[in-house]
DNA sequence: ACCTGAACACCGTTCAAGT
DNA sequence: ACCTGAACACCGTTCAAGT
């Protein structure tokens, strides 16, 4: 039996990449070790990703697409628990899409998927303001529910979150807990 | 003359790394440049860090007295503002600070130092607030300015924030936008 | 569009043996 | 608490020469 790869050998790629980055993360996947998972010998991948932050953009890319399947159905505080969730059960792809290793600006196809993500959100807030008010909004929900995923997976509430159950609670008191803002805004 | 370092070396290794870190980044900062630009052979950094890891976690401890320190003498939206310039000033450590590649829990240091920049916030809004009101208005608050330094610097908020004075602006926006928020989740 | 196999410069980490 | 120097296993990347 040959080893030659028939087939699509990119998204065997992909898949043996994002098996490495759950359980090493990002620093610990490299090329040479996807592809021996993959099966093939270690500059087969080149064929289809001119370098290592390629790949790596190839799998954020794919975590964009999952973000919006997973933010689709939803809205409002529901949606934001969703992008939490999100983050949660994909600790590693959420640190790679958003952890800034990779130079967005260098991945159109990146760029795209994350913008499409984005607008879902958006569009979310069209029906309860003008455009001007939907996109402030929208940029203070995703800043809301990005801070918030990232200082969990860190680590940064941990007495508040000690189990799943924990932290469900938790991030529904913060997301509700936005008012409190204003009225400490109002009198700094 | 001898190459021998008298003196702080545990300084001048971190400084150095700092150093290497603002222009390559994470990824780009080796323990062996390091120690090349430190004037040491490539293993006396061990005498101070065990590994590279623990030579992250100390540039991020440095991190977070810096941040406790910008905010300090601040509250409110100013607070907050305060907080995303830091972010902007520092990109590569706020991101080591907080991009997940470093396991904060290992390192009880890093923890103290990045509890004692959160307890800065929280103590912002005792006046306005109860002890648990304040809790969750300070992690929504945190959530907020931490996610929107996040986007900002991954470039997602690009159309909005082409120069400095536009960032400025921008940041302002998004901080007094928080009351849009409250309207779509009433009636989502 | 894949393969093998060699090569290069670089890395983190660990020694041994010094001062 | 530092030094030199060698060593090991690993890496990304680039070849040359195949099928």
């Amino acid at each position: 039996m040959s080893t030659y790869h028939h087939g699509n050998l990119r998204t065997a790629v992909l898949k043996a990449a994002s098996k490495i980055l759950e359980k090493k993360g990002i620093s610990g996947l490299s090329l040479r070790e996807t592809a021996r998972d993959a099966g093939v010998s270690h500059n087969a991948p080149y064929r289809h990703f001119p370098d290592r932050e390629s790949l790596l953009a190839g799998i954020a890319a794919e975590g964009f697409s999952m973000l919006g399947e997973a933010l689709k159905s939803s809205s409002g505080k529901a949606m934001g628990a969703a992008y939490v969730r999100f983050a949660l059960v994909h600790p590693e792809r959420f640190r790679l899409m958003f952890g800034g290793s990779l130079a967005v600006g260098k991945y159109p196809a990146l760029r795209e998927a994350a913008d499409r993500a984005y607008q879902a959100l958006v569009d979310s807030f069209r029906p309860h303001a003008d455009a001007q008010q939907a996109q402030v909004a929208a940029a203070a929900a995703w800043s809301l529910v990005h801070g918030l995923s990232h200082l969990i997976l860190d680590g940064h509430f941990a007495p508040a979150q000690r189990d799943a159950a924990g932290t469900e609670n938790f991030v529904r008191q913060v997301l509700g807990g936005v008012r409190y803002l204003l009225g400490a805004q109002r009198s700094a």
